[in-house]
DNA sequence: GTTGACCTTCCCATCTTGGTAAGCCCCATG
DNA sequence: CATGGGGCTTACCAAGATGGGAAGGTCAAC
């Protein structure tokens, strides 16, 4: 297989495969004659495995490891469950972050006339009209536009 | 002012400040006959307003459209909400994807021993042990560790 | 006068991915 | 045989926003 073909088989673009190459994440891969790299249904299968990792998120040090893990038949689970529970955490935190500043923008927004006059509420959050005013929006109500 | 007690009086750092300005989000600032940099207190307002909008993750691009509104008298709210509801939409499909990731790891997690054995199905989903499992997952239901 | 705190510019690093360019290799078709 | 197209190679640039640091100028206080 080259790379093109292990990309298809795989899902991971071309230069992404050379990328985790060069940073170690998957060992170099043996050349033929003319320089073009080989890859192994083997090879193919750790790709799928970092691009399912990637698409829960983990990073790719954290897939490192765990490729690392997966390839070591005498590894813990409980060594698995931790780098994922990290990233439970990530995530997590990550999520809540979003979320009031969704909710903070979405009680801003409905309390916005949306209409041709200059008034806005938005505005008036962004320019620090105040802390009074954020307060009232982080307990749900909203400073009327005036 | 000059540059550090802009940055203490908006909280945005003085690398950030320089940087706003390198981008052309903020205009070039004058300078003193040392080449210091010199704000007013109106240019350390518009970056509190620039602070606090980052800090609902607008994007540069965005906070550089909302304070060109913010100094326009004669802009419409509807402006203001539309660039507003747009970044709702683009949190909220952020958040609906990483509450996915969360919560096949908190599953897949869940299932696991987390003991000194090998056996661990978030390993197993990442190896693809595969669509038949994902699926599973996708459905509530865990595939045993075998 | 020296020290310490501040300012300046410039470069580098983060993290992951995509794009592009220049050049080599191979196969197939005319 | 020659040419074209597609795949491969390396190398550089880009994004997003922020931080870190070096090297050097400036100012104020002691």
């Amino acid at each position: 297989m080259n790379i093109g073909a292990a990309a298809r088989a795989s899902g991971v673009s071309a230069k992404m495969i050379r990328y985790y190459e060069s940073i170690g994440l998957i060992p170099a891969a043996r050349r033929m004659e003319n320089g073009y790299r080989v890859y192994t249904a083997t090879d193919a299968h750790t790709l799928s495995f970092i691009r399912r990792a990637r698409e829960l998120g983990f990073s790719l040090a954290q897939i490192g490891r765990l490729v690392r893990l997966w390839q070591d038949q005498s590894r813990s689970s409980a060594e698995v469950k931790a780098i994922a529970q990290i990233h439970i955490l990530e995530l997590n935190d990550k999520i809540a972050s979003l979320q009031a500043m969704a909710h903070t923008l979405e009680t801003l927004a409905q309390a916005c006339g949306g209409d041709d006059r200059p008034d806005c509420p938005i505005i008036a959050d962004l320019a620090g009209a105040g802390l009074a005013s954020s307060l009232a929006v982080r307990n749900g109500r909203v400073p009327r536009a005036r």
